[in-house]
DNA sequence: ATATAACAGTTGTAAAGTCAACTGTTATAT
DNA sequence: ATATAACAGTTGACTTTACAACTGTTATAT
């Protein structure tokens, strides 16, 4: 999909679209390398932030449709968050299929400890842009994704 | 890294740059999709397309730059293309310690065969914006690329 | 001249992801 | 009422990727 530099293929839309693909594999090596020397991998750094800022105790089957990633990945991951005491599964009494997954207290904290790191970091990338910038930019994502979300 | 739904974390700068990250993950989803039916997997065809629009023939280590892939895992991935004739390995008489990748014919031909499918997907996703905004787009996503390349 | 560095590629290991098939639970349809 | 379908989670096989350690080759430094 991608090949940034040279680009005889001259097709504006391609460029436009490699562009955005290109920004997603740095930002994940940026996300993997901060996360190396980190308590959590990032994608359980992920798992922890969208428990954080869910309006609402979530499923691992809300989880695997917010994260974009399979439901079986969950089970291991959250495996590993509830050994390390950052979350913990509630069964529903009402339903027993699912858990409802819940932060705990170390679970908080931890993320408030690791948050002026990894707003440094995004603030440090981020900061290229003008507020106006960055408010076109978010515009044009939402966009995107909307219109990606057609394919799946 | 990401939680695009519900994002209580008041941050402008961070829900653009998860705008990014989440284009990106839907993005790979799309593309894995696309290759699932086709001879060769993504990533291989990064390597045809790297090698196809390069300047000059490229070494294993020159795509695993190129790509952002690391090179160990270039030598399955070109094995396999080697496998279907789509590439071939010349030893450098000068300095044995690389090859130089060549696209065959068929490789060539391959690429070309896939080509249309390929631009049709990346204009349907990509007619969402028009001209101005492709641009800036573009401009966007090689500042930010840009920016992010120092913290490699 | 020779030891040391650097370089290109390979191998092995582990993490993270997808997918399909399975278990157990609840909804639904006739 | 009961069979069928849908749902949540788990398991196992497989793919993709990164990283560290290795081999073999060339460059550099003293």
């Amino acid at each position: 999909m991608p090949f940034n530099s040279v680009n005889r293929f001259e097709d504006a839309e391609h460029e436009a679209l490699m562009g955005v693909w290109w920004s997603g594999v740095l930002l994940r090596q940026i996300a993997r390398r901060f996360f190396r020397d980190q308590t959590v991998a990032e994608s359980q750094f992920n798992v922890l932030m969208a428990l954080r800022y869910a309006e609402r105790a979530l499923s691992q089957q809300d989880l695997s449709e917010r994260l974009l990633v399979d439901k079986s990945n969950l089970t291991g991951l959250i495996d590993g968050l509830v050994k390390l005491g950052f979350v913990r599964r509630f069964r529903e009494k009402r339903d027993r299929r699912f858990y409802r997954l819940k932060l705990t207290g170390e679970g908080v904290e931890f993320l408030e400890k690791l948050e002026p790191a990894y707003l440094e970091l995004v603030h440090g990338i981020m900061n290229e842009f003008t507020p106006e910038e960055r408010t076109r930019l978010t515009e044009y994502m939402v966009r995107l994704q909307r219109r990606m979300e057609q394919w799946k």
